[in-house]
DNA sequence: CTCTAAGTTTGGAGTTACTATAAATACCAG
DNA sequence: CTGGTATTTATAGTAACTCCAAACTTAGAG
């Protein structure tokens, strides 16, 4: 479907150049700090096509091809076990089986996520979706709709520790974020108890 | 110290005009389709000096006099209730307590907000500051620093039920959100079952 | 190969949020 | 009333976006 004309395979890689060079950009000099004119011209299109492929400069960093991973992680365990560890396991599983480079380059994302105002806000407008994505996950299980009150709610306290989690990076640029929501995480499934060993 | 000179007294109208002319206007066309021009010209100020007011348009939006009542309300309640229940009862007894006009203004800003994506994207942005503050009102209960990580990461889930209990809004804009924020409370406090009554 | 239909890129003109700055105006204290 | 200070305002500028029509590129039919 999305196979191979040589129109769909520019496409792609166009959209794939403005990601990389943007990121670079973003990174190099801030988000701020860099138009959609110094992107445009490392890409060497118009601006006017950048806007054919992202609707905003915040939509370059929002995409995360992770999410599939996680997702097939998840899957992939036994579907008995609580689903907030299966999540848990998914997402561990993921990121130790990155490249560094990959690893890296998340990290480097993610910072510059929690440390743009712009950037943390179009974050909210992802968490929408990002319930859906998870009360799917979590609906299987118990053999509920998404859309059952009970399966949202979790998936929305599964969002709100992992924010909750990423904040520290606020603060602290240098955290380990992943490590920071594998705990977050393991709290949650502990019940969020109040008292807590670390 | 704010206190009464002509000057301050001016101050706090015009904020408090530019806030409801803002307000009114939003409501009325739309928010995209209200300009600051549009603003400044109902409050009879220049576009300059709304800026002088509010960073952005944005803010103006923002700022909900209920949060310091709901903490009042929080601290009134004995302080040896779960703390959950004691967020719950505090947010129910603010909300039960609003003139019809408050509550309905509260209704429709929030409803406004949901369905605004930029609005949505700037409420994460106070997510930090929101996290802060119930991480506050918690730790005190259990004698724990507020940036304690269990006590962070409820308040990550407090507001993560309440956010996943705010976007039927999207759906459903007549949808009862106060009843639904308090039955995202409810859930959380019984631990989050997936089997669930409604 | 050629012609046409359709998709894609581009430039240009316009809108709006927001910043910086310096001039004008309103308040206040002596 | 006068001079200092806070506040408002106009002006000019930047950058993200939108709209649109013109130029160009590819796909496919004949």
């Amino acid at each position: 479907m999305t196979a191979s004309g040589l129109r769909e395979r520019k496409k792609l890689r166009t959209r794939a150049a403005i990601q990389k060079e943007a990121m670079r950009l973003f990174l190099e000099k801030g988000f701020d700090e860099t138009t959609i004119e110094d992107i445009a011209e490392a890409v060497e299109i118009s601006p006017s096509t950048f806007f054919n492929y992202f609707p905003s400069k915040e939509a370059v960093v929002f995409q995360d091809d992770l999410d599939p991973l996680i997702i097939k992680a998840f899957e992939a365990q036994p579907h008995d076990v609580n689903p907030i560890r299966r999540l848990r396991v998914a997402m561990r599983t993921v990121f130790s089986n990155l490249t560094p480079e990959q690893e890296s380059l998340i990290r480097r994302r993610t910072q510059l996520f929690m440390s743009t105002p712009e950037l943390r806000g179009a974050m909210l407008s992802q968490f929408a979706d990002l319930v859906d994505q998870v009360a799917e996950l979590l609906a299987e299980r118990v053999g509920k709709s998404k859309s059952d009150f009970a399966v949202r709610n979790m998936a929305g306290a599964v969002l709100g520790v992992l924010l909750a989690s990423m904040l520290v990076l606020m603060r602290d640029p240098k955290a380990d974020m992943i490590k920071a929501a594998d705990s977050a995480l393991e709290h949650l499934e502990a019940g969020l108890p109040l008292e807590w060993k670390e």
